[in-house]
DNA sequence: CGCGTCTTTGATGCAAGTCAATCGCCGTGG
DNA sequence: CCACGGCGATTGACTTGCATCAAAGACGCG
C-alpha cells in the first residue's frame, strides 16, 4: 500500500503508528462518522471509496472530498478544536479503513519532526485542492470544470488517450459540485470537442481543444 | 498586536521568528505577489487589508481569503511544493506587512514542536474555513450566505444588535463569491427579515428570522 | 460645492438545478 | 437462453438564481 503521508517519515514512526491501527470494514452506503461527532482516529483508506460531505437543508449535500485507496482523511479533526468532525463521512463502495489512534498520532507529531512535516505537507495539499475547487466553482462553467478534470486525469502522451474513471459518474458529479444531469450534459457537449465516453471509459482525442473551453 | 499563530508558541521561538522580520508598506491596490511566483516568507498583516485570489479567463477573479490585522498568510507556499504562490495577493487598503524569513520559519518548525503544532492548527482552521466556503457556495443561495455571514459576525446578545463591516461591501461580496450587485440585492431582500443597513453599519433586529432563511 | 468612487436599482440573458420520462446495462431467476 | 427488474445514465422541458450591462443615486473627500 502506497500512502503519501508516510513518504518522508522515519520508518520507526510509521511502524509505531501502524502497529496500533485497527481496521474496519464497511458496506457501500455506510456512514463512517457524522458532522459534529467526536473523532478519535486518523483514517486511511486501504481499499474502496469514501466521500466526505456536508449536508444542508432539505437533504441537499455538498461533497468536500472523495478518497480512494492510499488516501488519508480525518486529519483535520484530530488537530483542531474539539476533535470533532466538520463533515460526514460515507463509504461509497465496500471499503476497508485503517484507524490510527489519535493520541498516538499526536504524540508522534510532537516527537518526530519528520512526521509533523509530512502532516503539514498533507494539509497544504488539501488546502490547495480545496482552493482549486473553490476557484473552479466560481470561475468556470460546468463544461469547463469537466474539461479540466479530464485534462488533469488523463494519462500523459499525445493525441488519442483513453482512461477509466475511478468511480461512478454520479460521484464525479458530486466531486465537481454538479448535479448528475449536468455532468451528463457536459459530456455530451464535450463530444464535439473530441471526447468519447463509453461507460466509465473516456477517450480524449484532442487535448488542446479541451484546454480552450 | 495579537496573532493567533503565536498563541501557544514558546516565547523564544516567537522572538527568533519576529526579530529577523522585515516590514513592508503598501498602497491600496498594490500586488504583493502573483500566482506562480516564488515566495520566501511567511506574511503577517500588521495593519490594513489583504485579499488572496485566483484569476481566471477574461479578467474574472475569485477570492480565496481576506486577511485583516493579525492574520497570517502565505503559509501554504512555504510548506508545499516549490515554495510557489498558488494565488495572487493584493493589498486592498494601505497596509503594513511583516515578512518572516522562510528558512528561519522552517528551521523553527523542525526545532520547536510547539511552533509546528501552532502551524498545523492554523492550517486546519484554514481548511475548515475553506470547507465552509465551498459548502456554502454549493448549498446556499446568495441571500442565505449573506444571512449566515451576518449571524456569524454580529455580536452576541439579544434582539437589536448592531455592528460595523470590517471592509467595503464589494470586498464582502468577493469573499462570499458574489457580484457586488447580488450582495446589494441580498441586503435589500433581508430588510424584510429585520436587517437594516446604513453604510457599513448593520443592525440585526431578529436573529431567528435570519436563521430561517 | 463638486467630483470620483462605491452602491443601489432595473432590465435582460444564460447557466444549471429540478422534475419526469426513457434508455441502456447488468445480474437474477424462470 | 431469454424475460424481467433495478439502477445508473441520459434527454427533454421548465424554472430559477445570479451574472451582466447600464444608469441613477449616495457617500466621502478634497
Amino acid at each position: 500500500m502506497k500512502c503519501q503521508l508516510f513518504g518522508g517519515v522515519r520508518p520507526e514512526t510509521a511502524a509505531r503508528l501502524l502497529d496500533g491501527a485497527l481496521v474496519s470494514s464497511h458496506e457501500a452506503g455506510d456512514i463512517l462518522f457524522r458532522e459534529g461527532e467526536g473523532i478519535d482516529s486518523l483514517m486511511v483508506v486501504l481499499n474502496g471509496l469514501v466521500r466526505v460531505y456536508r449536508s444542508g437543508r432539505e437533504g441537499r449535500e455538498a461533497d468536500l472530498g472523495v478518497f480512494t485507496a492510499g488516501d488519508v482523511f480525518g486529519e483535520c479533526a484530530i488537530l483542531s478544536r474539539g476533535r470533532v468532525a466538520g463533515a460526514h463521512g460515507q463509504a461509497l463502495e465496500p471499503s476497508l479503513i485503517a484507524h490510527i489512534d489519535m493520541h498516538r498520532a499526536r504524540q508522534m507529531l510532537a516527537e518526530d519532526p519528520s512526521f509533523a512535516s509530512a502532516v503539514m505537507t498533507l494539509l497544504c495539499q488539501r488546502l490547495h485542492d480545496l482552493q482549486d475547487s473553490l476557484a473552479e466553482d466560481r470561475l468556470l462553467t460546468a463544461h469547463q470544470r469537466v474539461a479540466h478534470y479530464l485534462l488533469r486525469h488523463c494519462p500523459e502522451g499525445q493525441a488519442p488517450v483513453s482512461f477509466r474513471l475511478p468511480f461512478q459518474k454520479s460521484v464525479l458529479a458530486g466531486k465537481l459540485g454538479l448535479a448528475p444531469e449536468a455532468l451528463s450534459r457536459a459530456f455530451s457537449h464535450l463530444r464535439q470537442r473530441g471526447v468519447v465516453v463509453r461507460g466509465r471509459v473516456i477517450e480524449v482525442h484532442d487535448k488542446d481543444a479541451l484546454r480552450e473551453a
